[in-house]
DNA sequence: CGATTCATGAGAACGATTCTCACGCTTGGT
DNA sequence: ACCAAGCGTGAGAATCGTTCTCATGAATCG
């Protein structure tokens, strides 16, 4: 239960604020690795969820099915806006449409209502 | 490009037919195999991957990351409600969620927008 | 300064999906 | 119907992201 502060512990936290887009876990090893910060894959992964399951980042899949990983502004709930190609974010605020999959889920009788929201694009960089 | 008509597409299509729920692709396999319509494995794979193309099936994917295909009533453009523990579907036309995600898109100039909708619950059955 | 116990990591294992490629069947023309 | 052309099939190998194993190392706390 836990938590003890380790040296790779802090590595991913600090390469994982030193991102603006989301990243998979294999991104983020290299990245630790360039960095002179060598830490474990399988502690990588492990990190990773750990702090999700702490909600202190966020996860989302890309099409291929890979897990990606992102420190958000904000903590609250929220959705993200990524680009296909660059990843860059966007977190979003959806009043609306959390309202909207709420009805719905009532609407049908469903409980323990939860909601997958991500909208992909590509940004104005990314479009030349 | 052209699409044969084979005994294995035409097996595959009937087994989606008869299920009402999200299946993967092995446990379309497992249904096929215990009709007596043995199909090989890889022939599953890719003649779901075909119809979704072809949007004939819709695919999601749980949260363990796994595809899950089904045969919608609608053929539009849709969204789906599925239920955590049984894979009940109900199918959802959220014309408030689709000018939600256009305009969100658009405020922060990305194009060609793409949104992964999706609700999760329990439903009534479910819950005893 | 120990003792305790959680954390780490190299490599094996897993599991869903895709790839390979020789063989067979659908198809379109004759 | 007959045939040639080439798409479709399937058993098994290969991929690849992720998780597991377990011996060793390090953080914590009295
Ligand atoms: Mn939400
Ligand atoms: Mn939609
Ligand atoms: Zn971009
Ligand atoms: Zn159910």
């Amino acid at each position: 239960m836990t938590t003890r502060m380790t040296r790779q512990r802090a590595a991913v936290a600090e390469a994982l604020d030193q991102q603006d887009e989301f990243r998979s876990a294999q991104q983020l090893h290299e990245v630790l690795r360039a960095r002179g910060d060598s830490v474990g894959l399988a502690t990588v992964y492990r990190t990773l969820q750990t702090f999700a399951d702490a909600q202190e980042v966020d996860q989302l899949r890309n099409a291929d099915g890979e897990v990606l990983y992102r420190r958000c502004e904000r903590v609250e709930h929220h959705h993200h806006l990524v680009c296909r190609s660059c990843r860059r974010t966007v977190e979003i605020d959806g009043p609306t449409v959390e309202a909207w999959a709420a009805k719905v889920g009532a609407a049908h009788d469903f409980t323990d209502i939860d909601h997958t929201i991500e909208l992909w694009g590509t940004c104005a960089d990314c479009r030349g």
